[in-house]
DNA sequence: AATGATTTCAACCGCATGACC
DNA sequence: GGGTCATGCGGTTGAAATCAT
């Protein structure tokens, strides 16, 4: 299949953006939003593909967007959360308000990165986090996001692309899961979290907690455990 | 002060996916 | 069912800033 280019190569506009840009941008959205973005440069009169319209405002012109340093907190989140999903920017990004999943990555590579190999997390931490994923997630009435199948006895430490065989070949097909035949987990799955799902099949747990920490854990097997515990 | 090395981060690129026709 | 479009995502790039010598 061949793919129409996302932008006009000839006459878009590359590279930094300048105050200009922005201001005619950040007017334009604000008038009239942003519900088309491959129409939206030519509506607003700017020189730029909608691709690049739109990764401007997302990542820099949003009105919400928390600029300045990391705090620890948020570093901690960002660590933890990097444990259980891996580089799944956009999914840790939505549990840091006013941060973007560009900064996010941004961030991991050039402060965090460093500290991952020194930092390996026993199999009882990482089901505190999946714990706390799971309790904030029922309290905000957010989706739960699906943490990918990457993880090792020893504590999660590989990426998706340093797993062998990851997806699995039989999985292939995209499968979607309606949240009504997954108890207490809301949304789709994506072809990746199936295939995990079907590698320690969902029916043998017992509730949410246990599944997601076989999902964790990589195991074909039940485990005992109960949600809520340790409180 | 000069300069080369390293780090930071905004922006781009290619791909995957879902929606629509 | 297949082609096209629109969008979102993660990986990568490269210019600017900062640091080290």
């Amino acid at each position: 299949m061949v793919r129409t280019p996302c932008c006009e190569k000839m006459g878009s506009k590359k590279g930094p953006w300048t105050p200009e840009e922005d201001q005619i941008l950040i007017s334009f959205i604000q008038r009239f939003g942003h519900g088309n973005w491959r129409a939206l440069p030519k509506q607003a009169g700017l020189m730029r593909c909608g691709k690049s319209c739109r990764l401007r405002w997302i990542n820099y012109l949003r009105p919400d967007i928390k600029r300045g340093n990391f705090s620890k907190d948020e570093e901690e989140t960002i660590l933890k959360l990097h444990r259980v999903l891996g580089n799944r920017w956009s999914t840790i990004a939505a549990r840091l308000p006013g941060r973007t999943d560009n900064e996010i990555k941004n961030y991991w590579h050039s402060h965090l990165k460093k500290r991952l190999k020194q930092n390996l997390i026993s199999p009882k931490q990482q089901c505190d986090i999946v714990q706390a994923l799971i309790h904030s997630d029922h309290n905000s009435n957010a989706t739960i996001h699906k943490p990918v199948c990457n993880s090792t006895h020893q504590g999660i430490q590989n990426h998706p692309q340093d797993t062998p065989n990851f997806p699995p070949k039989s999985c292939n097909e995209s499968t979607d899961i309606a949240s009504e035949n997954l108890p207490g987990i809301e949304g789709k799955y994506e072809t990746r979290d199936f295939a995990a799902m079907e590698k320690m099949n969902y029916e043998n747990c017992s509730n949410v907690m246990e599944f997601w920490y076989n999902i964790l854990m990589n195991s074909g097997n039940s485990i005992e455990m109960q949600e809520n515990s340790g409180h």
